[in-house]
DNA sequence: AAATTTAGTTAACAGTGTTAATTTTTAAAA
DNA sequence: TTTTAAAAATTAACACTGTTAACTAAATTT
């Protein structure tokens, strides 16, 4: 069947062709100035031939999503040489902080919009692999952090949600411009990464 | 002049109408469902004459920002009877996480939407009072708690912003449906709560 | 009473996501 | 090779959105 594999290989095709011009648009013009008619502009078709390769906007958003997840995750790829798990917290933390500034529109689509949840829940059934599979890692760290005590014991759950917490809630509020009062731009990502060095410096009982 | 008092008296008062309106629109059916045209229904006026009272729809979203964080400071009066600044820090998280929770639409507007910030840059000459007053209780307690070897000494800045980032991060993954694999909806509350005591617990250099 | 300012409205523009109906293209069957 | 059936893509439309220019009605001043 020659013929049915080359179709669904175009199909996939387009499919590529629409995400990927629905990145750029996102990238170079903001997450606002993304419509399926743009999208449909770049590619040269119909507005409506996007429906038939995805259900809807969110689905786009939420695919992009997805493809922001295997970026985070191949970042992290090089955690995997940081023999010290504590240390391997604050380059993780790092990633996190940089990604976060470095794909602005990708870590809104992952961590701020609702819109990809809202697609996860009804088309996915409420499963988040890649969401998850980061979530893993990170608890999975302060598990040998407290194994080797290195941390003070407790549930590791709580700990994730501060830890996670802390980095997210740093660039989130970056993006969103609620740091300027606070510190200069330039100063920004260096004073966040002293924040996430002052954290695990305080939870650190190796030293003490 | 009591006719011209009299006239600027109905003028904030329609003012206000439209504030509350769409205050209710934004409590009732959520930040994606309020428009200009559902708030001039509200009120029975056409439109146009909102734009009479407010220069646009991002200066509406400003307005009730600023009401939002009045709330969040009278919540706070509370704090002033606290003695121990370490307590108090405490207690002003829990503050924050439970006015979070509690009003995630104007949350949203104070915290996480863009539009404000913007309409702060082009209206307002980027000042923002509420804002910054909150900000600065809070380098405060901070700097009282250096003061008294409650924690260690750092730059209050570097220490604000790892604090706030990580209740904002708690209550903004919370409202995103980020934390829905790490906890059960149930105990999402009482979690971020124990995240925040953890945090202060090992910031805490007072029992060691 | 006439002129002028103020307050509010109507109609319209340019844009959005999305759907139903229709056409064009492609592959399979006669 | 021509006809038929299926697939792919399009056009037109709906019900929205924020916003502006032009206009009307009401109130105030001259």
């Amino acid at each position: 069947m020659g013929i049915t594999e080359r179709k669904e290989k175009q199909k996939l095709e387009l499919r590529r062709m629409i995400l990927e011009a629905s990145m750029q648009l996102f990238v170079q013009e903001g997450f606002d100035n993304v419509s399926i008619r743009k999208i449909a502009d770049k590619i040269e078709y119909s507005p409506t031939t996007i429906y038939l390769y995805f259900k809807d906007k969110n689905d786009i958003l939420f695919h992009l999503c997805e493809e922001g997840f295997a970026m985070f995750s191949e970042q992290n790829q090089m955690l995997l040489n940081i023999q010290n798990p504590l240390l391997r917290l604050f380059k993780m933390g790092e990633n996190y902080l940089d990604f976060g500034l470095k794909y602005p529109e990708y870590y809104d689509l992952m961590f701020i919009q609702s819109a990809p949840m809202q697609t996860i829940e009804e088309l996915h059934c409420g499963d988040w692999k890649n969401g998850d599979r980061a979530l893993e890692t990170l608890t999975m760290i302060l598990q040998e952090c407290m194994d080797k005590n290195l941390i003070a014991k407790a549930d590791t759950n709580i700990l994730a949600m501060a830890i996670w917490g802390m980095v997210h809630g740093l660039v989130s509020l970056s993006l969103r411009k609620r740091l300027d009062k606070l510190v200069t731009p330039e100063l920004e990502r260096q004073t966040m990464q002293q924040a996430l060095q002052w954290m695990i410096n305080a939870i650190d009982i190796s030293t003490r």
